[in-house]
RNA sequence: GGGAGAGUGAGCCAACCUGGUAUGCUGCCAGCUUUGGGAGCUGGUUAUCCCGGUUCAAAUCCGGGCUCUCCCA
């Protein structure tokens, strides 16, 4: 392939999508896409990632059915008013109508809770830190676009529960550092949390924080999100504990959803090039692609020595022989299309030599190693790429951070790609209609005050970059926070 | 959800306007041949999105549906 990024985001984002078979679209019901092998091993490791930062901060993984009762659905008032437009029901089994009709989970919540209230006693039973991987249904309006937005997608949601709000907003900040570990870590996608304005919060939450990514078309894509749920969901759904004064109390939640189809999708779109994908070598399903290049009469030589390399890195790589009947050239496009990190050519003229040729797939560039040398080699090539690829992105991504003192300067701005940092009213529910007023003529979304960067250690619940002096860039009113607004997907 | 465009073998496309035998390339299979950047030759292989209407006759015209893409929300 050969199409630019950044100047036609669409078609290289599609285009990609079928020459490195991520998904079939071709399952022909709207919004729901096959995921093949090469996305969903990346997915996978994605999901192993997570798995081990799960298990770092003790979190305990379990299983929660698709089906949730529709009174236990209605139960949080907020919350189902706020999904209920988006649910598939469930109202039939054979040819039998069913008596009461089960929503497919949009998210866990309304199925989750009601078990935690069983579970849920005393102070010995808390604080309950489970997870869950697995995929949710949303019927969403808005387009859908593959791995992006899709009436069904892949996730993890952790639900948590604790005997004081303190706890619940240390999680807050425990949460934004999974993913700081993993989207930032791992993968080299940067990202902002934000603490999103109070109308644009996760239904049935006080606050919801969501990390956001720049896209190469300068939209921003949210890949997580955490929710400080107060103690809504557990009046609703009665999870008490009683108290060292034997006083029952109501508990205080967190849920923390990192969106792992749409992690892959920055992945992809973050580090990709006009020739194709470039996985970040933490990520890829194969990390090595060996190409032996056969001539006639020599195949059981060079295939003898092309495996031995195989064996050897195996230890500390995932590799591929490729012996399929293609001629070099074909097999060099083909996994560089797939974004492959590494690649090892052995050739005759190669084992004569002792060496082996590594091919790296951002830089293109190619060098001689001797075979001895192949391990260190390999490792240090993989590390040096995705610090390259980190750094980058990192460079990209600040890069497109800008600031505005009025709504034409940032709408110039945001027409630039960039997320853009303006003075604004406040964003407590009043702040609605200066947000919706630039919607309307610049067509852009407040994403929030900054809670936290993917490269900071430090968490805000009010951000202490205030302003002083400015006039919010809609309605010239004092400005009270400093948002970052852009547009989104 | 609104607007626009599109749907023909596995993929891309021609024929559609002006109704009548569905074109080519890629892929795939077999054989030969070749392999250091998307090889070549020969043979084989599969298609008009769905439902209805008009007509002697529909890929083509009309109506409805579904799906995909783009723009907007």
């Amino acid at each position: 392939m050969n199409i630019d990024k950044y100047g036609n985001f669409s078609d290289w984002y599609n285009e990609i999508i079928k020459v490195a078979e991520l998904c079939d679209l071709r399952y022909n019901i709207k919004g729901f896409i096959v995921i093949m092998p090469w996305a969903m091993k990346s997915i996978d490791q994605i999901y192993k990632f997570y798995d081990a930062e799960m298990e770092r901060t003790s979190h305990l993984p379990a299983f929660f059915p698709s089906l949730i009762h529709e009174k236990s659905f209605g139960a949080e008032k907020e919350h189902v008013a706020g999904f209920v437009p988006e649910v598939l029901w469930v109202t039939e089994a054979g040819d039998k109508k069913l008596e009461e009709r089960y929503a497919l989970k949009p998210t866990g919540e309304a199925g989750i809770y009601p078990m935690y209230a069983l579970w849920v006693n005393g102070l010995s039973d808390l604080p309950i830190k489970i997870y869950q991987k697995g995929w949710v249904w949303r019927h969403e309006t808005k387009a859908t676009k593959p791995f992006i937005r899709g009436r069904e997608f892949l996730w993890i949601e952790a639900h948590d529960v604790f005997a004081t709000p303190s706890e619940a907003s240390a999680q807050v900040a425990e949460d934004a550092g999974m993913a700081k570990t993993v989207i930032w870590g791992k993968l080299g996608v940067p990202f902002i949390m934000f603490r999103r304005p109070q109308w644009d919060k996760f239904a049935g939450a006080d606050n919801t924080f969501a990390a956001d990514t720049l896209m190469p078309d300068g939209k921003v894509l949210q890949v997580a999100s955490t929710h400080l749920l107060g103690q809504h969901f557990s009046k609703a759904y009665g999870i008490k504990y009683t108290d060292a004064k034997n006083e029952p109390q109501f508990a205080w939640q967190t849920c923390y959803g990192p969106g792992v189809n749409r992690i892959y999708a920055a992945m992809v779109a973050v580090h990709g090039d006009n020739r194709g994908m470039v996985v970040p070598y933490d990520a890829a399903p194969i990390q090595v692609a060996i190409i032996p290049i056969l001539r006639k009469g020599n195949e059981g030589k060079v295939l003898a020595e092309a495996g031995k390399i195989e064996t050897a890195l195996s230890g500390i790589a995932r590799v591929k022989l490729d012996t399929r009947d293609q001629s070099p050239g074909f097999k060099f496009n083909d996994w560089e299309q797939r974004g492959v990190p590494l690649r090892i050519e052995i050739g005759e003229r190669d084992i004569a030599n002792g060496s082996a040729v590594l091919a790296v797939r951002d830089t293109g560039k190619k060098e001689n190693v001797k075979i001895a040398d192949l391990n260190s080699a390999i490792t240090k090539a993989g590390a040096e790429l995705g610090a390259r690829l980190a750094s980058s992105a990192s460079e990209r991504f600040l890069k497109n951070l800008d600031t505005a003192k009025s709504a034409d300067e940032m709408a110039r701005k945001i027409d630039e790609g960039k997320m853009v940092k303006v003075p604004f009213c406040t964003d407590a529910k009043e702040g609605e209609a200066c947000a919706k007023a630039l919607k309307e003529k610049h067509s852009c979304d407040i994403r929030g005050t900054v809670f936290t960067f993917f490269n900071s250690e430090k968490c805000e619940f009010e951000s202490s970059d205030k302003p002083h002096g400015e006039k919010c860039v809609s309605c010239g009113k004092p400005a009270n926070a400093h948002v970052y607004v852009a547009r989104q997907y």
